[in-house]
DNA sequence: CTACATACATAAGAAAATTATATATACTCA
DNA sequence: TGAGTATATATAATTTTCTTATGTATGTAG
């Protein structure tokens, strides 16, 4: 089934912002497309759980919004702000930092000599 | 300061499973100042939420304990049960996927040819 | 007309952490 | 003697963050 999830907990913030970084501007459901793909069906991101992330963030200023009619359909697209791009640097930091100190907690990784 | 946890969030169980596997048994407070020493400083494992999380999977059956008297304090002694054992790698095949999959998403990794 | 994909939103509840407090012993430092 | 730190455990109150479920709406496939 892949979808093991559970250990996603701190991560969603820093993942969404990420992609963010790198494709400009996304729309809510795109991020939980790409994220599928990205990880070929291992994760996937509910609405339950990205739309109130997403709330929270535009609301804190790390995000903007512009709502687009598509195909008949309302996209509301996300875009980070200057404020936004600082913040991805540091999750980005602090994601890095605790994924060493996670492989060395877990023996994944060879001790440092 | 280092100490910039935030992304620890599903990953206390594992973390503490795995030093039990290694370290065949070992007291809470023994557990955080093995996880501060092994990450430098940067993960510091406060009370709060060690020991509950240590309860609950003595509820579960994952562990056992046992309390010894040492210089006059008391300590309460935590070891895998099978059960358990068959938690901590199974546990840790998550972790392993889960952070494949973070640094998939992260940029942190170079895209599988 | 049912199901699925696209697209957003939110409410209710559970899980897991933080923060604060409490107990108790022992040592150091002023 | 009193304060602070280290050792050691426990729990209550609160907050954060997620899951699950529901609701709206359009379009396509069968």
């Amino acid at each position: 089934m892949g979808s093991s999830n559970g250990m996603l907990k701190g991560s969603l913030q820093t993942i969404m912002l990420k992609l963010l970084q790198e494709n400009g501007r996304m729309y809510g459901y795109e991020i939980t497309q790409k994220v599928k793909e990205i990880t070929k069906g291992d994760i996937k991101l509910t609405e339950g759980a990205i739309y109130p992330s997403l709330h929270k963030m535009e609301a804190e200023g790390l995000l903007i919004t512009h709502t687009e009619m598509v195909e008949n359909r309302v996209r509301k697209y996300y875009l980070l702000t200057e404020e936004g791009k600082v913040e991805v640097r540091n999750k980005l930091k602090e994601a890095e930092s605790f994924i060493g100190n996670l492989q060395l907690l877990l023996n994944m990784k060879p001790a440092v000599s």
